[in-house]
DNA sequence: TATTTTAGTTAACAGTGTTAACAAAAGTAA
DNA sequence: TTACTTTTGTTAACACTGTTAACTAAAATA
């Protein structure tokens, strides 16, 4: 009996276009400007089909949220593999955070812009946490290199991941256009100083 | 001929009771659901008068941006002026930043959050480049009292900057209440660790 | 074939920002 | 004081938004 498994393999192929028709608009015209009439429109549907595969709008955003932590977290387990070192590592990484924000701005405007406001949710967000697990691990491995073993890895990872959040979310609100090497340099700059703290 | 005068004045109140009626609205109901509608509801007049007196919906939130970069410059420069040392006034400075965000959630929201849209005129708001010559006069000072008296002045500040809102608002995305005795541990360590890499 | 379940539709509700067309009040000039 | 002009404010609408109730048509099951 394959009825069955037809229907859920469409049901999921539904859902899929649902997404890149979203994608598409926020492509297109950002995040504020996606709307479920313009995906309903996009798929040839009426309206409420949506709501058969999506609670609503937000679960929408919440699925590409989770998305980006995933991709992001790829990206950082990728560029940390490369690299022995934990210090080296940190500081590779902080560099694929920057060029994730800035290949993927609409990822990022999501999963830290329009994402404060959707926040009681956020620990349930997996791929959030992953990607914390990843970070945090780094921190406690170049903690243990350093001659201060007894620094609070917390408390270092939340300033490293604060620092590459402020270092992006002002640079992108400065302007959309991609950074160039002087903001790059300030990442540097910064990143350099803070792994540099941490060696002690 | 007073009339012209009262004319001008009692204008200059009706604008005044549409931003204090926005206000309430914004402090039990937070910037989302704050509507025209409401205000013109809140004053007892009909919705097209609030257009006599702003331009748009986006005109009343930029004079809200702009009332909170003219508090958080007075309260910056007020915290400066109780020091003498450069790099001390920098770091008293980060306190009160972060103070300032706290208690004024509403303002940071709006002048962080909201504002990146609305960024093609930032640079049109006087009270935000008054709080960043506040900001880089002191890097300034501060380095002049450095070993590396050829620091990049505007790359620090920007990291300044940019550590600061990181900090800032990865904590505010966190949960919305007041932050812990912890949490200011983190600023104060990622700012003394930018401190001490600008004094070299 | 008859019945039940599923899929998809139309139409509406309750909001939003914004504006055109019009009425009423206030100020000005004869 | 009357006639005219300007200002002020209103009603009603437009073009959107997310969401859902009520209904129909198609598909699967007995």
């Amino acid at each position: 009996m394959g009825i069955a498994e037809r229907k859920i393999r469409q049901k999921e192929e539904f859902r899929a276009s649902i997404l890149e028709a979203a994608w598409l608009q926020v492509l297109t015209d950002g995040w504020q400007s996606l709307s479920i009439r313009k995906i309903a429109d996009a798929i040839e549907y009426s309206i409420p089909v949506i709501y058969n595969h999506f609670e609503n709008k937000e679960a929408i955003l919440l699925e590409f949220t989770k998305e980006g932590f995933q991709k992001l977290g790829e990206a950082l387990q990728g560029v940390k593999d490369q690299h022995q070192e934990p210090a080296v590592q940190l500081e590779a990484m902080a560099h694929a955070y920057w060029d994730f924000a800035f290949d993927h701005q609409e990822y990022y405007q999501l999963m830290f812009g329009l994402g404060i406001p959707a926040c009681e949710k956020v620990n349930q967000i997996v791929e959030m946490k992953n990607m914390t697990i990843i970070m945090i691990s780094t921190i406690q491995e170049t903690i243990a290199t350093s001659s201060n073993k007894e620094a609070d890895f917390f408390l270092k990872y939340h300033t490293y991941l604060s620092i590459l959040h402020g270092l992006v979310s002002i640079q992108m609100m400065r302007k959309d256009g991609k950074p160039t090497e002087e903001n790059r340099r300030i990442l540097q700059d910064a990143i350099s100083g803070f792994i540099k703290s941490l060696l002690v």
